[in-house]
DNA sequence: TACGTTTCCGGCAACGATTGCGTAATTTTA
DNA sequence: TAAAATTACGCAATCGTTGCCGGAAACGTA
């Protein structure tokens, strides 16, 4: 490999000492213009950029931040990650992604890789299949800064930002009590994530407000998130030919939606008599047929408040004791009956 | 703050050198099992891990490669990232990931700074602007490893690996000659890009294969790639209304496609008498609408062909003079005339 | 002139891990 | 039994950069 450049290199050429030439770079006030000059000349001359994987060990800081989504082909996480790599390249930090592809024990390999990393904080969005926290409970406890985005819990102190959840299911649910629809199901998530437990109190509360009482078969869960077709096929076979018959959905992430289209698009029928409204980021929500209505979340905004989350904690001089969880609003489009 | 367990801790509490420590941990047969027990109990005991930032510097190699596209926010290239972590992951590389958005700027001051942060090598997809390449001439000059994928450049002699793009193209205008369409037009990437070159070509040679003559109305490239409407739809209305009226068109890449379906479900009428074959990996396809004919493109595969090829020249010892650039076969699926 | 202040810079050590070389202790060989 | 070989480990330098301490020279003040 080419050898680049280094601070001794120039100190040896222009005999002085090292030191001289890294405050001279830094542009110290203990330097002389005229040493600054002919420092600054020949090191532009030479190529000279200092190496930052000297400096991070000189420094214990490496200027990059980790994130960890469930994956980066999904809609909402690709335009959160747009938002946190514009914040985070403002303030000099380099973004590592790595994916969990919701698996508990990627997202324990990775967090650790990340940490070991030396990266200065995490941004970390929970697999859905995570209920043990201790590998991230152990990383905090030992000083390394975390924000929490989209998926977050409880079990930590920190900053954290979300949708409101609950919310959108609310207003969503509303929406559809009063276009009429008398059999509301929810189509939900793993349930031990946050978004799922509060989409869920959002759907349940809009019915309460308008004295509807539950029925315990209109929620069906997706342990897998969405990446079992099967178990999608299943609740909604229930939801559609089963003793409960309904009339319309709120469904909690993009890919519990699209599959549900995709088995409306093979029961033509059934379709027409379905109304659903599913939480979506899609940039081709517009296209897709059946045409549903939607709730898009602020991503790029939700990825830009958690880079500046971070950035805040990790440049803080003094340890932060208080926290904010700040919850964004979603947008809710209709779009229509199915019938229409 | 996160104060990480070190070599000189573990030498300190067993009352022996840093270097017996350091040589323990690596295997090496120069210890005595006795002290390798010893070591690597404790050390696991207190849960070392050897930072890699002083590895890095110490040994000049960093263990993680760069990866430049233009958006992660695209199905192509969020599989491709996939298939590349997928088999850097196995053999031990950290992946960071960043995007030019086709901008040149962004391209240079990103591959910049990977190769700063001291990347093992790189794995580009260039963006849709960049016209000149010097940036990366020189680091390739340097000895800084990089691998091409899917948008590739004549200029560098390394390795590469792409989509067949010319037979692809090939065989959907050739399909769509063979279905008996008079017009195809075809609506191109941005010209500069090694994709577009081919494809365009695929496009003509299919043309003259079947004897039919070329009408150089019958091409729009779009320069922007996608990312100006505007541009598109001039473009559209070129074909769809102007002097020259396509009854089927090849499009270039996703984004192109779903903005023509947009202009297209606006007017239903035209709809029904243009037939479409678009460059296309979105995952949801089968759901929009209007319906198209697509090319799906080995992505995953891609991504891990690329990775390999970048390890294989990380990891060679002795200067690599023979490269190789694959191409795989894109998979056309036909989905019948928008008239059926 | 004598003494205190700046200005400007060099030297040393350290960040954490690795490794060539040296060497004492032990074992093997002649 | 002496010499040679082997084993097991420590020392110190190194990667490139920077913080701290100290000190010479230049300057200012009484």
């Amino acid at each position: 490999m080419f050898q680049a450049a280094t601070i001794k290199q120039i100190a040896e050429a222009l005999a002085v000492s090292p030191s001289t030439v890294s405050r001279a770079l830094r542009n110290s006030h203990e330097i002389s213009a005229k040493t600054k000059k002919r420092v600054l000349e020949y090191a532009q001359k030479i190529n000279y950029h200092s190496n930052p994987i000297a400096v991070s060990l000189r420094n214990r800081r490496s200027n990059s931040i980790g994130v960890l989504v469930a994956d980066v082909a999904n809609s909402f996480f690709s335009q959160t990650i747009n938002g946190i790599e514009s914040i985070a390249y403002e303030a000099g930090y380099h973004v590592i992604i790595t994916q969990s592809h919701d698996s508990y024990e990627r997202e324990v390999i990775n967090v650790g890789h990340l940490a070991n990393r030396s990266v200065d904080g995490i941004l970390i969005s929970m697999s859905s299949h995570t209920t043990d926290y201790k590998h991230i409970v152990q990383l905090h406890e030992r000083g390394l800064p975390i924000v929490f985005f989209d998926r977050i819990i409880d079990e930590i102190q920190t900053f954290k930002v979300t949708t409101d959840n609950f919310k959108s299911a609310f207003e969503a649910t509303a929406l559809l009590i009063e276009k009429g629809f008398k059999k509301i199901g929810h189509l939900a998530n793993a349930p031990q994530l946050s978004i799922t437990v509060e989409r869920l109190q959002g759907y349940l509360s809009a019915l309460a407000a308008h004295h509807i009482e539950f029925d315990e078969r209109l929620v069906k869960y997706c342990h897998e998130g969405g990446r079992n077709q099967l178990e999608i096929e299943e609740a909604l076979n229930h939801f559609l030919s089963g003793a409960i018959e309904a009339d319309a959905l709120l469904i909690a992430s993009d890919r519990l939606s699209t599959v549900t289209m995709r088995i409306l698009n093979n029961n033509p029928d059934r379709a027409k008599t379905l109304t659903i409204i599913g939480f979506s980021n899609s940039d081709v929500i517009d296209l897709l047929s059946p045409r549903i209505s939607f709730i898009r979340q602020s991503a790029f905004e939700m990825g830009q408040i958690a880079a500046q989350m971070l950035i805040k904690l990790i440049e803080s001089k003094y340890p932060v004791y208080e926290f904010e969880t700040r919850l964004l609003d979603g947008e809710l489009h209709w779009r229509g009956n199915s019938k229409d």
